[in-house]
DNA sequence: GCAACTATGGCAACCGGTTGCCAAAGGTTG
DNA sequence: CAACCTTTGGCAACCGGTTGCCATAGTTGC
């Protein structure tokens, strides 16, 4: 009714009112106002009502952090990246958002800034401060995670490591897809631009590019390791062209990217000298000129597989209700992929693979 | 030396380590162990050492919670966006990632979905969990920001609501600037997308576009007002089209992202049948198709700003150390805009601005 | 040689909630 | 009507630190 007094925190000190404050005016006792926020059972229904519309009308919340202090739970989920930098962080950070927010969980963001070290002194900073962790693409060595998960609950994106649970995209498949496409296109020399030495993806990637070309009978050849970034992307693509391949498949979008400006820069026209294929599908890469071939990665939804996954681990009473969770990753095909300029077009029917 | 012990927390009951536990090891009281962390001085040095080294010994690491129980503050900022999705807020999220690990800061981060229920929400859910608030493009009401702002530190970025402390990305400058390089090449006539309805910074756009319009003869039609996404871009070309515009002025780059994708389905040629002009400088807007003409706004120093003033906020010592802080746009021509197709091109010379 | 001062560490209250245990009140059963 | 059960609320300890105040011991000054 009166709008100042649901407004303005009424309290005798001027200081934001207490449970005691609440209690006070109730003429209860503070567990009492207590028990009628986290339980509701334990108390008399009018006695409750009571204590609520003073609460209200003192504009009482509960301090979360005196909460957390007997519970050691905080509701807040601590979401280590790389580099924010990276576009395809932000779908991830999106979707663990998303994931968080739905079981009403607070996320905290670090960026480690591609540093072990960083990423160390993150972890342990925040590891009473969070529930857990999300680790993306961390930068740990096994050991480190492997202790990291001694103390706290954590998962980890973009990594395998023997304990922990983890949320892996793994391109496997749509990277034997991707380089099936170039084949069928005529390609016979394919360049592969490597990501992070300790990306868990590149090699999956890269094993899968060489078993196509094994069975296809191209030759690749790796440029790398190099930064996921579109700095990097440009400086390989004079790489690239030295190589004398007529397609690249790169680690990541940003690379791809990357290629294309230097490409279009020097005058090399995509896909008709060369053609260029992406990873992620990050923001950007359906407008990019020309618009690129990539695999597409369910970016957000590893993100929101992660929070998911590690919830489970909070939740004491579905214990380990699953390790791992792998998310596929499909073709896209768009503008940056044509026929070879030097092949023939091959029309090999796509034998069926042998399902070792 | 013995690694496992340096690694390995070493506590009686098995869980980590406090401070009662370092000081029964070390035969004090636990608020010398304290003080040998949060008050050296008043410590002697070689107790002080002793204490050092038996904690680090059991892996003792404070607890963030307990200790910012006593005094109030969690050494953790609120970053509020109405959509994480929107890659503005991306750069902002890192500027302010970055400000505030500078200073030692945790950075919490929440979607708030474009609801101002929502908003609200998380703001009260967080207000004692976090020492100040970032608020970008609030959707809160003025009085509602006020309230707020009674109750705990806070910064809106994009706003300018009386008492509070903002961050501007003001565009009118460079809107000008804008409007008379498409003047320059003989637009007569430019259409303006306009942003959310409750947007300062649409505000100031359009009223800058307009004062161009004026002085040079212009007709301006606005469309909107619109999402500002990608989407709500690819809707809007059509209405362009419409209007029998030969240029579009866009609040920001999603929309003329979209607006460029539509019309290229269409084949409507860009530049040379209409002109595109976008706002911010996204990620993106360098390789889309064609480049954008955009106007460039620092993000990411906005959202540095953003939290440096809140730190300024905090501490007490230089209360008050600014208000506002106002960062310029300036105009980045690429290959979106180009001479009119229907006016001869203009080589009116640029009239001095009235100092006004 | 004694008063005054300083350096150092301990005690205990406190931050704002949560929760185990107990007591009082009221209701039920035989 | 007594024995017992259930409901409800209070007391007090606790979570893990911080800090004001005090006690002790050692130092300095006169």
């Amino acid at each position: 009714m009166v709008s100042a007094r649901d407004s303005v925190p009424v309290s005798p000190s001027g200081r934001a009112p207490t449970i005691h404050d609440v209690a006070a005016r109730c003429g209860v006792a503070a567990s009492t106002v207590s028990r009628a926020f986290s339980r509701p059972e334990r108390v008399n229904l009018a006695t409750r009502q009571r204590i609520l519309a003073t609460a209200e009308e003192m504009g009482y919340r509960p301090n979360p952090i005196a909460r957390a202090l007997p519970s050691g739970r905080t509701r807040t989920l601590g979401l280590l990246v790389p580099d924010i930098t990276n576009p395809f962080f932000l779908d991830l950070i999106r979707g663990a958002e998303r994931a968080a927010a739905a079981a009403g969980y607070t996320l905290v963001l670090a960026d480690t800034d591609e540093s072990s070290e960083t990423e160390l002194t993150a972890v342990r900073r925040l590891t009473r401060a969070v529930d857990g962790f999300v680790l993306a693409s961390s930068r740990l060595s096994d050991a480190r995670l492997r202790e990291a998960y001694a103390t706290s609950p954590l998962v980890v994106v973009n990594r395998r490591v023997a304990p922990l649970p983890g949320v892996l995209i793994d391109s496997a498949h749509g990277t034997r897809a991707a380089a099936e496409h170039l084949a069928s296109l005529g390609h016979e020399r394919i360049a592969y631009l490597a990501g992070p030495r300790a990306s868990w993806s590149d090699q999956r990637r890269w094993r899968a590019l060489q078993s196509v070309a094994r069975r296809r009978g191209l030759s690749t050849v790796r440029i790398g390791p190099l930064a996921p970034t579109v700095d990097a992307g440009v400086a390989a693509a004079d790489a690239i062209v030295l190589e004398d391949v007529t397609a690249a498949v790169t680690f990541n979008d940003l690379l791809a990217i990357g290629v294309l400006r230097r490409l279009r820069a020097r005058g090399i026209g995509v896909p008709d000298q060369i053609s260029v294929v992406g990873c992620d599908d990050i923001f950007g890469a359906d407008f990019c000129h020309p618009p690129l071939t990539t695999l597409t990665a369910p970016i957000e939804t590893a993100g929101r597989a992660a929070v998911d996954l590690l919830l489970g681990l909070l939740d004491t009473d579905r214990q380990g209700s699953g390790r791992d969770v792998v998310l596929p990753t499909r073709l896209t095909i768009r503008d940056s992929t044509g026929t070879s300029p030097t092949g023939t077009r091959r029309l090999v029917p796509l034998t069926a693979e042998p399902s070792s």
